[in-house]
DNA sequence: CGAAGGAATGAACCGAGGTTCACTATCAAA
DNA sequence: TTTGATAGTGAACCTCGGTTCATTCCTTCG
């Protein structure tokens, strides 16, 4: 007499760890990372601690799958938007923007996402994370400059540093988490993406 | 009979108190924050646990004290850069690469005084110095866009973004401190004062 | 229904690291 | 030299969180 799992069985299965996946996501949008205990989790998806090792084997992967789930959407946006057509420009303000604006609806998680350090496993997958975000907008300077309309500058160096003007100027300064509404955020977004396109392109509008 | 400190006691006091906050000082430039146990500290001072605890009622007050000790050093620099004469283009650049090549020299205790994050006590302590840093950028940028030879754009926000694109730029990808030599510093210098002032100014050289 | 095996449980375990404290060593005043 | 007070010690303690595992529950299949 085998075990066979059922069709609904495996479902049941896929649906609670998927139930745990989004406990642990929304309690370190909340939190950041020091917030996601395995027993919180555990409460949070309203099941019993060993549990959750029954489907990751240590708390590590669990966040590690929270970091590549949560980031591959956003860079895969952002590789849209440096393979699409357009001007390096248009590109370059419109990729800003985007990652601007969808980081700022939710500050907490992009900033653990991006900034707040984490078990060194963890870690390579967010900075994994971090580099592809980067050669994204490189690719898009990269360009910009072969085609003579960006002023010649080290492309790494400058997409490093658009990468860490946002992150300072959209999660840094918010710790405290403040709600400024959504006029000043817009307001915010502009602003940041108007210092890195003339950053790299030289004028602004 | 009460006993009273002799000077030189007082000086020795002094002493031990100056070697342990070198020595966690030192740890934390080597390995972060982490590497700054108590016991490590106590070893490498040459000193036993609790002594410790006799110059500093926890560990986050030494940590603090790290911080506010170093940190103190660099803003004010960057304010007397911020108040001396000279066109605010001069200043700006010479703040940014004055805090960049300073920063390089030491890389992981740069990082771990702007990005890294420790417990709340320090956290104060270090979100502080760097509002301070960012503050010096932020009168800089304020005093160009009086005189007209700035473009218009939200100082504070630009004053982050510096902070964030450096901090990034120098600190961020050296995550495992690779020691890439003093010409390929020197060409990290000069491209991230090259990205801040042509973001700021709006035309490069 | 009943056996078999996977799924779930949660109390106990364990290591890491900060903190304490009873004790010893040292120093200055008498 | 004795004595009162401070400095130093380091093993033990405590807390916090991740991990384990003996036990119980539940689902499938004969």
């Amino acid at each position: 007499m085998v075990y066979r799992r059922t069709e609904s069985a495996t479902q049941r299965l896929a649906d609670k760890r998927a139930r745990i996946l989004k406990a642990a996501r929304e309690l370190v949008a909340e939190g950041g990372w020091s917030a996601a205990q395995v027993d919180n989790v555990a409460v949070k998806a309203g099941v019993a601690t060993g549990t959750v090792y029954r489907y990751w084997s240590a708390k590590a992967e669990l966040c590690a799958e929270i970091v590549a789930s949560v980031s591959s959407r956003e860079v895969s946006i952002a590789k849209a938007i440096a393979d699409a057509d357009g001007s390096p420009v248009e590109k370059l303000q419109s990729a800003i923007r985007t990652f601007a604006s969808r980081a700022l609806r939710g500050r907490r998680l992009a900033y653990a996402l991006i900034a707040e350090p984490v078990d060194p496993e963890v870690e390579t997958v967010r900075l994994d994370y971090r580099a592809q975000l980067a050669h994204c907008f490189e690719r898009i300077l990269r360009e910009g400059i072969m085609r003579g309309v960006f002023p010649r500058l080290d492309p790494a160096v400058a997409a490093a540093c658009i990468v860490g003007a946002f992150m300072e100027a959209l999660v840094g300064p918010l710790a405290p988490a403040k709600g400024t509404g959504a006029r000043a955020d817009r307001h915010l977004i502009e602003q940041i993406t108007q210092f890195c396109l003339r950053a790299s392109v030289g004028a602004p509008e």
